[in-house]
DNA sequence: TGTACATCAGTGAACGCGCGTTCACTGATGTAC
DNA sequence: TGTACATCAGTGAACGCGCGTTCACTGATGTAC
């Protein structure tokens, strides 16, 4: 744990990870910055060079926790292969976006709940526009847009349609983790999971 | 503030009162023991004749939250005439009941917050079988329920349906309390939660 | 109707907790000449 | 190539905060006889 210099060389990086690490634990309160300083191995009064306070180390992680919910999303896009039909593709790319986010609620709920929970005190109040990647939302949107292209969805349907699309499969994350579904077997879970993405393309669809 | 007597006579109620108050306020965060047997008139000790303890306090409120939430609902259902068509009726009922619940997130969100905030350690993990009156979850139900009983939804699309409805309007409580729907300008948030409510029944219903 | 006594429902002082943050500081690094 | 000096990136001690909870207690109430 010994650094070879006074000087640690990448402090902020550093303690965005371990931060990052105790969010994936136990959540965004569970982001402390004192312990994250502890486990890197340095004073918390050094986070203070780095990080404005509290908050600004938690919307590091936070922008972090929303990175890889796109990551997942990404990968579970790929995870299916295209199909030759542009409609059976829309919503292949739909329900795998859709799959992806939910697995990654279920597999990082920490990090899911810290990637949405609202800002406290000294975090930045506003939407960070300066993502590195693309986000999830645009990846929604993008697949929403596809289903308008391939004549799925009509253009007078086309407003807010990926504002429903998440709320349903937002809400069944948050019912899944920390409401009443909380307790729910896995098999029920997965014919849920699979219940909600066929009403999501149902009801964007429907005439 | 002066008792008449030494004994209150109702403290637990008034406890639960002053603390539900806190919690409309400022959310399940805002529910502290010490501050609500302040605002009572009672020392802090006095608590623990009539609760367990802090969790046992949240619990209550808890319970308070949510038939809250069921009376909202069942006001937004009054609110508007029953129509004559029984397909009709039946969406006109689900859609109240979702507006009433999207409604009493937005004018109560430390409530709302309140009645689906996670068990903290001290609350009991399980859902509240005893209460009092009928749930919104049951409300929800029935509301499904009817939708099969016009032909509305077909037999074999009936499991988890009220799950689907659920996770919409509650994805979208979520992100327009908490989400990034947060700074939305209430015609837009009009027109969401008509666009939401739409999705739903079209994802219900469509064939 | 009194009275002894058990039980109930309060009190006030105290504890431990661990956090975020500030302070005055010192050792390490980089740069101008 | 040295050297003086500014700046950068750390340190450790300390503070204040307000909570939930426990303790030993006392005043009020109800009940058996």
């Amino acid at each position: 744990m010994k650094r070879p210099s006074y000087h640690h060389g990448d402090l902020a990086n550093a303690l965005t990870t371990a931060a990052t690490q105790l969010a994936r634990e136990g959540g965004p309160d569970a982001i402390v910055l004192r312990e994250a300083a502890r486990q890197v191995g340095v004073s918390a009064t050094a986070a203070y060079r780095h990080f404005a306070g509290h908050g600004d180390l938690m919307s590091a992680v936070q922008k972090r926790a929303m990175d890889e919910l796109a990551g997942a999303m990404r990968s579970a896009l790929a995870a299916t292969g295209a199909e030759s039909d542009p409609r059976a593709e829309a919503m292949r790319r739909l329900r795998a976006l859709g799959l992806g986010y939910l697995r990654f609620a279920l597999a990082e709920p920490g990090l899911f709940r810290t990637a949405f929970c609202r800002p406290t005190p000294g975090m930045p109040d506003k939407p960070a526009q300066d993502m590195s990647v693309v986000g999830p939302y645009q990846m929604l949107v993008d697949s929403i847009d596809r289903f308008v292209d391939v004549g799925l969805l009509a253009l007078e349907r086309r407003p807010w349609a990926e504002t429903f699309a998440w709320s349903s499969v937002h809400g069944l994350a948050i019912l899944l983790l920390d409401g009443p579904l909380r307790h729910c077997p896995p098999p029920d879970r997965d014919q849920i999971i699979d219940r909600v993405l066929d009403g999501v393309v149902a009801g964007l669809t429907a005439a």
